[in-house]
RNA sequence: CGGGGCGUAGCGCAGUCUGGUUAGCGUACCUGGUUUGGGACCAGGUGGUCGCGUGUUCGAAUCACGCCGCCCCGACCA
């Protein structure tokens, strides 16, 4: 049991913030509800960020940049979109400080008032289709395919890292499309390279599937979205893919020519993933001794700690590691070579542990004299005594093989823990005490979602894509129903 | 934003109820030495506006009021 770590048992939530904490991802900062990410969680993000960027230029986006600042009337325009995030917004009022008359700092003045206020970006649909507007005039300017990297603030009452910060880091796409069936087809599409991303990359099974009236995106005709479970069986929801259908080229009036030389609004989506991806990745598969993290997202593939006496010793074993360290990294694999001789090798083998570095490399001069190494792999913590000989090639196959397990354990874990229910008696009990999701029959309505989420704080997560379908009864209403959905508790 | 808890060295805490020496303890950190195959040991040392502000008092970590931050539980959300 690693030093200081709440266990996942006793108490989830504590876990998770020590790992965040002591793992070294991220810190509370000084601004009420915002983090700083630290240099091994920003790495991740990273990580992350580089392989979906590629994903999107791979199925034709481009990247842009667009303000932070939304003038107040633009968001305004389209009114769902504005109930959905008015409550959440930061406004920027004034444009200069002064020195305080009473020698206290600075204040602000009061005589630099803006004429229209400013938001800050919960999401930049508005800004993007005011600029979109000048852009699109014929059917050749589309599809518009434009993603951007960005920061944007949503000010929440209750905040936990990376799961739910004032301040988040993440990507918006934004495209515009001259038919219905083509936006609906984006929509899918990124879908898709979200489900893809999370797990190939992230090793994290989830779902696809559609949101219902009640928990879509405010100004969304449809919003689709992946969702995966976390360990303790809560539902986490890890990117949106929203189908605008024409409210914002109404509400902007952006209209393209079409070919028949006749006006036309265009079709809109829009998608994201957030930082909050880097709690998921945590809660999916990180265990009571620190953070396991697949080897594709890795910061560090791989450590090597050295066990010696003498400076000379040191020196051999440095020596005898070096073509190795240069093998690795010519595979593209990150790996370090630990000589800190402050700290001891179980320290070290505890730290790295903690920080979910795949695979553990120890050397000591028994090893170095019978030519072997000692290989220890972060997600079943199982060690091995190898042939130093070709371990450049073993390691290479055994990160593809934690990537691999790490996926399946997650998997085994979702699947186990879906139940089909089909009672409002065995709903509530197995909300209760039996973490996961639920898969059960729902009338349709609104007025069934919002009682059973009173009732028993389940939420219906998605309506899965492909869905199987069969004739049932609601599990709360009785109604008739035609397929099952996805309920669970949620983040 | 509502209810509860907390805020004292980088981290974890005692002291606060019942105001009064120089504010302690563990850990971490620094120096020296011995160590090194799962979180070493000995010795010496550094580090504090007691969350911030105002007040009560001869005197405040301690009492009062206000504010800020964090955690847990609700409402809201990705």
């Amino acid at each position: 049991m690693a030093k200081d770590i709440t266990t996942r048992l006793n108490d989830y939530s504590q876990w998770y913030n020590d790992l965040v904490i002591k793992g070294n991802l991220a810190d509370h900062s000084s601004v009420r509800g915002c983090m700083v990410i630290k240099p091994y969680g920003y790495a991740i993000w990273e990580k992350m960020r580089d392989a979906l960027d590629k994903m999107f230029k791979d199925t034709g986006h481009v990247n842009a940049y667009f303000p932070l600042f939304i003038p107040k009337s633009f968001l305004s325009k389209e009114a769902s979109h504005i109930e959905g995030f008015a409550k959440e917004c930061a406004v920027v009022t004034h444009y200069r400080l002064i020195n305080d008359p009473n020698g206290k700092g600075v204040i602000v003045d009061p005589t630099a008032k803006l004429e229209e206020e400013l938001i800050i970006r919960p999401t930049s649909e508005t800004i993007i289709w005011n600029t979109y507007k000048t852009w699109i005039q014929s059917y050749r300017d589309l599809p518009l395919l434009i993603n951007q990297w960005a920061n944007v603030v949503r000010w929440e009452m209750r905040t936990r890292l990376f799961l739910r910060t004032a301040e988040f880091l993440w990507q918006e796409g934004h495209t515009a499309h001259a038919t219905e069936k083509e936006a609906v087809e984006e929509t899918e599409k990124m879908l898709h390279v979200y489900a893809e991303f999370a797990e190939k990359w992230m090793a994290m099974p989830v779902i696809l599937g559609r949101k219902t009236a009640n928990e879509r995106f405010a100004g969304a005709v449809e919003t689709y979205c992946i969702e995966a479970m976390m360990q303790d069986g809560q539902a986490l929801q890890a990117g949106t893919s929203h189908f605008l259908g024409q409210n914002f080229a109404k509400a902007f009036d952006v209209q393209f020519l079409n070919k028949e030389g006749k006006q036309e609004l265009v079709y809109a989506t829009s998608w994201g993933v957030s930082t909050r991806l880097i709690g998921a990745l945590i809660m999916a598969h990180s265990d009571d001794d620190g953070l396991i993290i697949p080897p594709k997202l890795a910061p560090l593939h791989v450590v090597i700690v050295p066990i010696y006496k003498t400076a000379d010793d040191l020196n051999k074993l440095y020596e005898k590691v070096k073509p190795l360290i240069e093998q690795l990294k010519a595979k593209n694999i990150s790996v370090k070579f630990d000589d800190d001789e402050t700290k001891r090798p179980g320290f070290k083998f505890a730290e790295y542990e903690l920080r979910g570095v795949p695979v553990r490399l120890a050397m000591g001069m028994r090893d170095y004299e019978s030519g072997t190494v000692e290989v220890a792999r972060r997600d079943t913590k199982e060690k091995s005594v190898q042939q130093f000989e070709g371990i450049g090639n073993y390691i290479e196959t055994l990160l593809d093989d934690i990537q691999t397990n790490i996926y399946n354990k997650a998997k085994a874990f979702r699947d186990s823990n879906i139940r089909e229910v089909n009672t409002w008696e065995e709903f509530q009990d197995t909300i209760e005490n039996k973490p996961g999701f639920i898969s059960a029959h729902w009338d349709g309505t609104a007025e069934t979602e919002e009682k059973i989420k009173e009732l028993t704080k389940a939420t219906i997560r998605c309506i899965p894509l492909n869905n199987q379908q069969q004739e049932g009864k609601c599990v709360y209403s009785g109604k008739p129903s035609k397929e099952r959905v996805i309920f669970a508790r949620a983040y």
